[in-house]
DNA sequence: CTGGAAAGCGCC
DNA sequence: AAAGGGCGCTTTCCAG
């Protein structure tokens, strides 16, 4: 089997799918008739792309994924095909089996499929959606389908050399801290380790944060423990280590496909409230860049032989969309000018000339400046900083004073959000924020946060998302054997051969601040390397 | 035994 | 943790 698709295909799995070409379509559905489609019925067309592909199957004609139109259209809660019968045509179906309703019922499917695009594409129109479900959303189906299916190669060897050491500086950690605690417990149970803490020492419990179910004995709490006992380090480092060892080292290995001895994640292109994607089994989106260890668990992530990694980011990709979006004055010039965006607030809040400007004045500034992002109160920002309550409300003042654009798209985004029931994107990604009428204010104020966040958080996932779109078919039109192999947010990795790095390189630059003309330029860092964490 | 909640923590 | 947004995974613990 190979070449296009020309027929009905069941794909394996509980959740049964299939997809057809148009003429497949047209006699299948003699009514509806020739739309040009290729339409799913299962649970994740992306998936039976990967699936046809190892069959050499390539689709043919534009794609509607119903799935993603529902999430775009926020009629999806639930993540099964069901749930979308249920709430758009209003029908209830079990979840389809070709084993039970056969030939007669993938028609029945094909049908129902039909009706549902047939309902959902108008709706797309109506909501504005419809450029970003066809010339986003659709295409990226297809490039994410080729990146799960290629993964990313993982030195298997050298995690196992780290799991070996880890696992050794565990057994002495362990003993040290039984030592400490006067008796062996179970350093994994929170209660334990509480009562270890604040009973058996009795440490003081001045200050430390209460949880559902009692004291917290988390990374601040025993941070600020550290102080009085030589126990709460111990204890950290054990954390620390046991959570690099269990999920970066065992659950990695675990994950690596024996077959081709390289992990492959699975993309969930609606994974988020605001548009992000999410990676799971395994998450390569978490994987630890931080600290020494964090390092080197991304050093074992390595091109295949003969290739390099080339990692692009977006530079301050978020603080770039809020200026954009905001228009607010003093910000957009900082970015024109390719000023560091730290530096320049730290010049304005502290009212002094960027020259003058220290590494710590900068450190609170950059701290400030994501706050602002995430609606961050004084409380917090005087714990982060170490600073009285007073100042940092301070601080936050002389933000909102210098920076009023950015006040007014706060405001605005919330009074909006408020009347509309939503918050959008630049490129007419919605969430429905209906927690802003709540009369509940602690449930209203953190539906203020999501909402002021949204727009930037979920603009940016637009930009990456058009980045991987242009960045994947630049590569194919100039023929290169370059692809994307993972993308985190705002970075995107690929495995390049070795003689074509440099065109890939500057197929990656510049597709990427291409991705759209905003009031700011989109700068783009890259690095290359013989591992993730060298290319990093 | 499985499922879910809670705590905790890795990333952007 | 707190007036910091968005995720997924691990372990522990408890209920069914």
């Amino acid at each position: 089997m190979s070449g296009t698709c020309e027929g009905i295909v069941v794909s394996s799995g509980s959740d049964v799918a299939y997809l057809c070409d148009p003429t497949v379509l047209a006699n299948a559905l003699p009514a509806a008739t020739a739309s040009p489609s290729v339409l799913k019925v299962g649970h994740n067309l992306k998936s039976d792309i990967v699936r046809l592909a190892r069959c050499g199957v390539s689709l043919v004609g534009p794609l509607f994924d119903c799935m993603i139109a529902g999430a775009l259209l926020g009629v999806a809660a639930a993540h099964r095909l069901e749930d979308l019968v249920r709430d758009v045509l209003a029908e209830e179906i079990a979840p389809f089996r070709f084993e039970e309703s056969g030939v007669d019922g993938l028609a029945v499917g094909v049908e129902r499929l039909e009706r549902l695009r047939l309902r959902l594409q108008p709706r797309l129109d109506e909501e504005g959606m419809t450029a970003l479900f066809r010339d986003i959303e659709m295409p990226l189906v297809e490039v994410l389908a080729r990146m799960e299916r290629r993964g990313v190669r993982v030195d298997t060897a050298a995690l196992g050399q780290m799991g070996a050491e880890w696992r050794s500086q565990l057994t002495d950690l362990t003993g040290e801290i039984f030592e400490l605690a006067g008796g062996e417990f179970n350093i994994g149970s929170p209660p334990q380790l509480r009562q270890i803490l604040f009973e058996r020492l009795k440490l003081s419990t001045k200050g430390v944060r209460r949880g559902k179910t009692g004291l917290s004995t988390d990374v601040d709490v025993l941070t600020r423990l550290a102080e009085d006992h030589p126990l709460p380090a111990k204890i950290l480092s054990h954390r620390a280590l046991a959570k690099l060892l269990s999920t970066y080292v065992d659950a990695l290995l675990q994950a690596v496909n024996p077959e081709t001895g390289r992990v492959h994640t699975i993309f969930n292109q609606t994974g988020a409230a605001t548009g992000r994607m999410s990676s799971n089994d395994p998450n390569l989106q978490n994987i630890p860049v931080r600290g020494e260890e964090g390092r080197r668990i991304r050093s074992a992530f390595i091109p295949n032989p003969g290739c390099v990694f080339i990692a692009a980011d977006y530079s301050q990709i978020e603080l770039r969309v809020m200026a954009h979006l905001s228009h607010d004055p003093g910000l957009v010039a900082a970015f024109r000018a390719g000023q560091d965006i730290h530096t320049a607030t730290a010049a304005d809040i502290f009212g002094t000339l960027a020259g003058t400007v220290t590494a710590d004045m900068r450190r609170v500034a950059k701290v400030i400046n994501f706050g602002i992002m995430y609606g961050m109160g004084p409380q917090r920002l005087a714990s982060e900083l170490s600073i009285p309550h007073a100042a940092a409300q301070k601080y936050i003042e002389q933000y909102f004073e210098r920076y009023r654009g950015v006040r007014e798209f706060i405001e605005s985004t919330i009074a909006r959000g408020r009347e509309t029931g939503y918050v959008s994107t630049a490129f007419g990604r919605r969430r429905a924020v209906p927690e802003l009428q709540s009369r509940h204010r602690a449930t209203q104020q953190a539906a203020e946060r999501a909402a002021i966040n949204m727009p930037i958080q979920g603009t940016a996932a637009d930009l990456i998302k058009i980045a991987m779109v242009r960045v994947d078919r630049r590569l194919r039109q100039e023929g290169l054997a370059s692809e994307i192999v993972l993308q985190v947010h705002d970075e995107l990795l690929l495995e390049a051969p070795a003689d074509e790095v440099e065109a890939a390189t500057a197929a990656v630059r510049e597709e990427m601040e291409k991705a759209a003309e905003l009031q700011v330029p989109l700068v783009v860092d890259v690095g290359r390397g013989q591992s993730w964490a060298e290319a990093h």
